[in-house]
DNA sequence: CATGAATGAGCGTTCATTCAT
DNA sequence: AATGAATGAACGCTCATTCAT
């Protein structure tokens, strides 16, 4: 920001880079093989760095993930909050941001999601260091405090369990990402994904929702209902 | 059952009892620290038998998980089969149905559930032996079949991807049953388990099907407002 | 040798059978895959018979190895001591006489040769039990024991070491042996090692005794020259 | 040689100096031990370096007797070829030369030959790795080809099987060394290998040379009955 | 900062040997 | 005698981590 840096500073752009080169790496190749099954020398190999030198920028092995997650949750958690905590908007809003955020990400980077979802998400509570277990718990958590406070105004219906609520919407997301991440999904397309969030974010609105349809729901019904070949998605006719 | 077993039988029973032992052990210690986080040791010791009677019995380590999983998952998947093929039930059956197999699977097991759905519903593909991956895709598939079924008979929104629509569904069972596996649900008793199940699969049902409320909605309104005892839950054999 | 055995002998035979089969499956599983090369489960199923039994009848792994040794050896050794110790017959016969017994020895049971030669001649001091080592050097010890006596008769060239002519007969003969263990000699007929054997009983008395030509070697150059069917190998049994 | 190394030799010489401690390290424990009979703590323990590290420079230990055996083989190989090939040489100078040259290994690596007699020259063909297996018999090979060239050019007699000669000549001095290297020969001195392989050069083309003394024989037969360092075998004084 | 050689604990697997039946 | 399940020490190999340069 300022015209010029201090050589600490500067320094520390050009550390920085190459810690960034080694965290792309990191990412790439837990996304490519898992933790578990690779070494520091292939996250080195991928970053074409020496050996050595990850370990210049990072503890071990683990805080190497760790950081890996701690930065993509991190940016993740605070959109997810921006959204979350959004003063004026509606459940109906929320949530649909929810689905944005989570698609938007996957779509800037699938290989970070594929690693918070693989090595984050699950993975048995004994190994997991408490803030990797507890930043996928603390976004379930988040979503319920949501839904919870949409009971107490009447946007959800009291029969529900926020927690339960919360888990659904977050494991529909996450099941969604992952037909693609798997390969499930053979459209793999930017249309193909905008559809997904749609109706992973309505189908859910549908089901948890008091009144019938969603305000959302005509157009987004008109929309898939009245052509097949997507006369609006323009890009790859 | 019968007053006497053949020699076969007998023997077969007390080798398989042995094989069972450390099958179980497997499963509590997989389930415990994880696939990757534990020794055969560890399987060893719980199961109480020698360490090398483990390789007696498995070719190696990797053949222990294939087993747990194989095991598991056939009774599972083909559980699941006799609902999503039931000739005569609606969808909406059909999807209650799967709620129900899933829901009592992790009743009656909920450390084997457990390592079914860390271990083999993710994990990098690099590492999976076939079958495991295949296992949890097999069961996207078939749900996947039963909604563009469904579609064909009217009975689900034809403006909806089917292959979506197994994945919100089972996602949102796996994430349900992930929150009490996890420990996010703090009431795990048997009534929390089938208030979860049938809010799943309502809403759910809610969300995807065409007409407004589904058949069961009305009981199930009234059972959830009216008390915590379930006086209809009736199916449960 | 009696009419009627005791009880014992009788069961004494009937043992030996099963001991005797384990025995010839050592000997052929120790030449197939060598000493280390194998397990005590290949042996018991080259054999038929239970993996525990080869413990009834031996103490253990290197008990079997001894035995094969010792009974295969001690023939030959009992073969190889008649032949230097007789009387009256000159250290020409007498050598003949060695290569006799070992091509004999081939003859008969190849596969238990190969394993005197790759287990018992050879290998590191160390791990050896004293007897196998020493069976091979006292065949050895025993050659130059008949060479000593030899050189005070005169009939083998005094500046030659008793030791070494040992060596270089025994050398000539187990790698001549080996030529056809290994597959070097294309052709293995009866003929073909019974040529072998001459020519190399031939060259060695060539090589070391004092005379120009041995008392055999014009009917040798004249059976070589003549035809192959040997028309005076007239020693086997 | 020269007063400045490059960084690359340079680097490569320290590098090469661990790797090659640890090969010295392995042909000592092979020769003490066998392959078989010892692990690779023995040899890290040998070499002085740890454990790890024997893994850092060869891939297995499998590997590592590879290495020994090449690296011992290879120079044995090519001297040995340079021998048989000499042009212009006659038979005599080439058994005699072939003597030399392995007498001379010997001489200068005891353990080295001891290892590759124990570990190479025999062991059951099915372990083996191609090279080892191979590289013995080539060497019979190799002889067998001049023996086959020198019955063309008739310094060798047309009534012997060039393979079987290389055999012989091959098993003598092989036995010859394996006297020295087993113990059988109490007087290892330098002399006493000298005498070795002259008698056993001589006693070879004495044996299948087609005339009756070679041209050697008489200072041979002098140097052996004149000398004043044995007047007569005596034993050992 | 950068490199990659060096270290050694950890773990999967084998297999000789014992033992209950 | 015969069987094969059970035992556990032994050992090869991996790989996270440290260190000298």
């Amino acid at each position: 920001m300022s015209q010029r840096q201090s050589k600490t500073e500067e320094a520390g752009s050009r550390e920085g880079e190459r810690r960034r080169t080694i965290l792309r790496a990191a990412i790439d190749v837990f996304a490519r093989k898992g933790y578990h099954g690779c070494r520091i020398a292939d996250v080195a190999r991928e970053a074409g760095v020496a050996y050595g030198l990850v370990y210049h920028y990072f503890k071990n092995k683990d805080e190497l993930l760790e950081t890996v997650v701690e930065t993509g949750w991190s940016g993740f958690i605070s959109r997810l909050r921006t959204v979350v905590e959004g003063e004026g908007s509606s459940l109906e809003q929320k949530v649909r941001g929810i689905a944005d955020v989570a698609f938007e990400a996957y779509r800037v980077d699938p290989r970070a999601v594929k690693v918070l979802i693989l090595e984050v998400a699950r993975s048995p509570a004994g190994t997991q260091i408490v803030s990797r277990q507890q930043a996928f718990l603390d976004t379930i958590r988040m979503a319920a405090d949501m839904f919870r406070s949409a009971q107490a105004t009447g946007e959800l219906r009291a029969d529900l369990d926020p927690m339960l609520c919360a888990s659904l919407l977050v494991g529909s997301i996450e099941l969604g990402l992952t037909a693609f991440v798997s390969g499930l999904m053979e459209d793999r397309s930017p249309e193909a994904l905008e559809r997904a969030k749609v109706q992973i974010a309505e189908s859910f609105l549908h089901g948890v929702l008091p009144g019938a349809a969603t305000s959302a729901e005509v157009s987004w019904k008109q929309e898939r209902s009245s052509s097949g070949t997507r006369p609006k998605a323009g890009k790859r006719s």
